[in-house]
DNA sequence: TTGAAAGCGATACCAA
DNA sequence: TTGGTATCGCTTTCAA
């Protein structure tokens, strides 16, 4: 007796108490909920039954976390605050395309959110978590090196690359390409790009090219790198194009930051959004100026997100898997707890979706354009 | 030398490890990292840059965890799949405000959603939490005992009413009434109620007197009950009242709810939707059937979300804290996992917003209504 | 099928 | 200011 620990001191119910109420010890104990198989089924359902009856309601998390070396959570990266990173459909249908994948091995999603300031990057050296994923950040994020750090499995959603990290990712050249030549197939040579944040903290307006080579987000790069292209193959300079960069992946954000562009003379007749989001903007932004889609502006956006089929018009757009990309991830981060060794998928591909935002230049009466 | 723990034997690194390397004990690396002020600033320095030389990112949450008996995360339950509930502005503004709020204290946030079944029990009973929060979940949901069994904190947003469990909630009768008395103030004795699911999985159409009282969802009960004795008070009877359910707290479900129900004769020229997610639906269902609003209907949402103020045309609506209840119900769970006794604040007041999509009664031209 | 004992890694007393 | 030590609650060999 002398050595035995003392009988619930604390008042807390552990495996060790129930056990002694039972009269069985605590390995019998831990078995009935972990290891069914190794006691009777009779001694198991008893065990059971009066772990409710005390209410008891199984072997403590953080103990068995230590001993097993896992936790069951994988910690979420986001950028910005929560509210901005579920304001876009994109994130929402991955984080539920995840969670479904990392719920077939009982794994539940911790979220961790912000500009990595020094609150976010404790939060992340606190967390008890089995692996990360880090939902396309930008290069030099401290979030990033504070989660590799941690030496526990990482998997990167689009952006940034990190050598030895695996990386899920699509086409993003092919997709601006894709975009703009569809642009230039319908003969728009007046053409404007607007993109989303550049660097952490977006910059309203204007990027030149010196702005958009320092992109901190790589996925941006990409999509220009492929539109330039695309206008190189028809003779456009890209210094022609104007590239917008908006405040934030928002509609609004895109709706103010092209209202005095569609307005100006030698407005573009051609708008490639590097989002669904910012697409959305630019119709809002075009309707509010009496602008006609596809008639006097053509739109094309990225994402094929929901909100890109009910728009008015529904929204031409270069199609990405959404909620697979978060089961992919999924999976590859479930491969990785397992101790598994994993490599990059290859990327997804991308495809033009055609609806109505856009249209063969001048397809109407481009008179009523006139204005000022 | 013999008693000491193996030097690293594991190829991990420890708190152990660090100490020997720098031949300190290891209760100093601990304060080096916990209390600062429990060593010189040089050791400490010395200890912290050491580690990261070494790559050691600091104590091993899970131990600390067990040790401290907090881990740094609250369990957020909500029903559905996650893009169910982040598809919902007013949910995604609630976490946002509880993300913030807990943030404070380092708390992170680890999702758990779904509809209740095994995979979501198990993992609420694994989740390695020191609070939980319920968000709106309807009466019998399994995931509340599950939660409530593992003997920590709970705070409830809005329902379900659990006794002893401080729960954040909005007078939810009054701003059924300020809807529905809004509406027949202007005229409207043709009215029809709009509300979300009333028991786990919703069902669509019309529902009478009797499911409305069996709903599992108290808030739509109080709602209605609101709306009811608004309705009294002007001596409509509430027979005459158009209640239909939704399938679920979307536009989409929505605009299918009600489309037959405004084409048909004797149609509603005034329409209370529990939620703006539902009015936004109306609103579009409306246009589909070229119904102007307010001119032939006039639609009244719940909550004042972001998309409210957007809608076209803007939506009068009852407005309720939707950030703010996020940050109070993340007071509450800090206040509890301290060790503080906290209660129920009291009911957020609402209050009815006026914008345009309601109108008197036959404000304009009602003959196009003619149809049929 | 069951039980005893050895840690998992860290924290927080209490001495020194 | 620093170091020893008991303990947090559980899982998991290994014997019985």
């Amino acid at each position: 007796m002398g050595k035995q620990p003392p009988e619930a001191s604390n008042g807390r119910l552990t495996l060790l108490t129930l056990a002694r109420d039972l009269g069985v010890s605590r390995a019998t104990v831990s078995n009935a909920y972990n290891r069914p198989d190794q006691l009777s089924p009779a001694l198991r359902a008893r065990i059971l039954a009066r772990a409710d009856e005390l209410g008891f309601s199984g072997p403590d998390p953080m103990a068995r976390g230590l001993r097993r070396g896992r936790v069951g959570a994988v910690g979420v990266l986001v950028d910005e605050g929560l509210s901005h990173a579920f304001s876009d459909p994109t994130t929402v249908l991955f984080l539920d395309g995840l969670a479904r994948e990392l719920q077939l091995d009982g794994l539940g999603l911790l979220l961790h959110a912000g500009r990595g300031d020094g609150v976010m990057l404790r939060s992340i050296r606190d967390a008890a978590v089995d692996a990360w994923v880090v939902l396309s950040l930008p290069d030099g994020h401290p979030a990033v090196s504070a989660v590799r750090s941690r030496g526990r499995p990482v998997v990167v959603l689009d952006q940034p690359f990190l050598p030895g990290v695996p990386l899920v990712g699509i086409d993003d050249a092919a997709g601006g390409e894709a975009a703009v030549r569809h642009l230039l197939g319908l003969g728009h040579r007046r053409l404007a790009v607007l993109t989303m944040p550049l660097q952490a903290g977006g910059r309203e307006g204007r990027a030149d090219v010196r702005r958009q080579q320092e992109a901190t987000y790589q996925v941006m790069t990409r999509r220009l790198a492929g539109a330039a292209a695309a206008a190189a193959e028809a003779g456009v300079s890209w210094d022609q194009v104007t590239v917008v960069e908006c405040m934030a992946n928002e509609p609004d954000a895109a709706a103010r930051a092209v209202a005095g562009l569609l307005a100006g003379p030698g407005a573009p007749t051609g708008v490639f959004a590097c989002s669904d989001q910012l697409a959305l903007g630019v119709l809002r932004a075009a309707r509010g100026a009496g602008i006609r889609v596809p008639e006097e502006l053509s739109v094309v956006g990225f994402d094929d997100s929901p909100p890109a089929r009910v728009a008015e018009p529904p929204l031409t757009t270069v199609a990405q898997p959404l909620r697979g990309r978060g089961r992919t991830v999924g999976a590859l981060v479930r491969a990785l707890i397992r101790g598994e060794e994993v490599s990059s998928p290859a990327k997804s591909p991308v495809r033009l979706v055609l609806r109505s935002s856009t249209g063969p230049l001048g397809g109407r009466d481009r008179s009523s354009r006139a204005r000022a």
